[in-house]
This record gives C-alpha cells, structure tokens and sequence, in this order.
DNA sequence: CATATATATATGATGTTTACATACATGTGT
DNA sequence: ACACATGTATGTAAACATCATATATATATG
C-alpha cells in the first residue's frame, strides 16, 4: 500500500506507504482461513482480499507463507494438480492456533488504542 | 515491542516483535498533542505514554520528529531552557494537520479490516 | 505449432521501519 | 568531583515491504 506524495520545493513526486497498517496483520488472516481448511498459496489470495480488504503482493505472499513455516505456525505438502503446477497445500498447526488466539487478543489492545486515538481526535475537531 | 518466542528445535529462545502493530502510529499521536499545543521532544513522552499506551524509545522518537519536519507535518525552533540542554519546539503545520485528518481516516478503515478479522475469529471459536 | 494466458511457487534487489546501544551537551544536587 | 535528570542525536543490524523477475505446467486460440 503505497501513497504518491508531491514534494514542496521542487514540485516532484515521491512514494510513501499509506497510513495505518497493521504489521504482518496478513498472517492471522491466513490463519483464519486455513483454521477452516487447509489450502494452498494462490487459491487463498481471493478469500484472502475479502478478509483483508486490500491488495496482497503473491510474491510476498508465498514469501509469508515461508516463513510461517519455518515459524511453525503451519506446515505443507506437495499436491498434485491436474489444471496446472503443483500445489503447496498449508495446514494450521496446533501452534498456529495458539498464535492466532494470541493475534487476536494483541488485536483487541491495537483496536483500542485505535479508539483512544479517535476518540481524541474527534474531541479536538469538534472545537 | 517485542516478543520472546521459544524455539521448537534446539530449545533457544529468540525475539520477534508482538503482533499489532500499526505503523508508525505515534506519527498522528504526536500530531494529535501538537494540534492541542506546540512542544519539544522529551516533553512529548509522558502525554504519548498516556495517549498511545506504549513505551516508546527516546531515540527513535527524535529520528521520527526529525523526519516528521523533513515531510512538513511539522516545523521546529531551539528554545533556551534555563533547567538544562536547549529544546526543540515543535509546532504543526498546516500540511500536519491536514495529514492527521487523512491518517484518522485510514484508521477508521484499519479499525474495521479487524472487525472483520475479529468477528470471523470469534465465530470460528463459538463453534 | 507457436503464442498467449491462467494457474502456481519462488527469489533477487532495494528501500523503509524498528530496536537497541551509544554519544553528546547542559544544569542541579550532594 | 560525581551522579543524575533533562534533552537531542546517530550508528548499526535485523526485520519488513515493494517491485520486478524467474520458473514450471496446463489450457485456449490463431
């Protein structure tokens, strides 16, 4: 999520990312979904732009995907597929169901300083 | 802020950051003090402890000011301080507060993706 | 059959953000 | 003289995100 900004002085345009991004909120999303089951990388993207709401890089993605792996939070195996290459299809292990509870208990504390934050703001713009 | 995990393997324990968090999230929080009253660096910490709810690191802080004044959300000026070193006085400026607005939205936004996660997360437990 | 497209996974290069440690300067209290 | 509080700043390394690109297979189309 990048945001196109307009330098002052010269008047040249420069790239910043958008407000408001949670860190690696994509990996509990994941979670959620494979939770339900199993799946593998590509066919998760359009569940996943539902739940996230945003765009997901595929390359990032797998690369997500990886890395949750080696974290243990799922694991993978090799699926044959008639309508294309291969698929890696993830699980949730049991430690991935434990972070995900974890995830969501830190995402009630950000959602509530979120809340600080916008309760305060409104207050200063209702003067 | 960050999180000691324990590794699966050898037994070690390594750090990875808690999850949830927004990035650079003291960005409108600072800008949000600043639109009340003009301040210096240090002097913003305890209000951002209260209002953000987090430690922050004091040097990390300072880089973000700085940054801050390079992006024109704010300017500064040194201000003699008979008590001890000389502080740098930050004031919003128009462009910050304009930048606070649109980072409240974003987080308006952000604050419903984890609704969504939250609410897809508490069915998935009820079951 | 050559080419394009959809499905599918993966990596290289680069820049940004964060965490932690450390440096530097001034004034106050003992 | 020394510790401590106040105050600002930088060096370094790891983690994270973005964008481009590589690789492979199956299907559709001219």
């Amino acid at each position: 999520m990048m945001f196109t900004y307009m330098c002052r002085t010269c008047g040249c345009s420069f790239r910043s990312r958008d407000f408001g991004n949670v860190e690696r909120f994509i990996e509990p999303c994941i979670l959620l979904l494979l939770s339900k089951d199993s799946s593998h990388g590509y066919g998760l993207m359009e569940d996943l732009e539902k739940h996230c709401g945003e765009k997901v890089d595929i390359g990032d993605f797998h690369r997500t995907l990886r890395r949750m792996e080696r974290d243990g939070w799922v694991k993978s195996d090799w699926e044959k597929n008639e309508a294309g290459a291969d698929r890696r299809v993830y699980t949730i292990t049991q430690e991935g169901k434990e972070f995900l509870k974890s995830a969501a208990n830190s995402l009630i504390r950000t959602d509530k300083l979120i809340h600080k934050f916008l309760e305060g703001f409104q207050k200063s713009q209702s003067v």
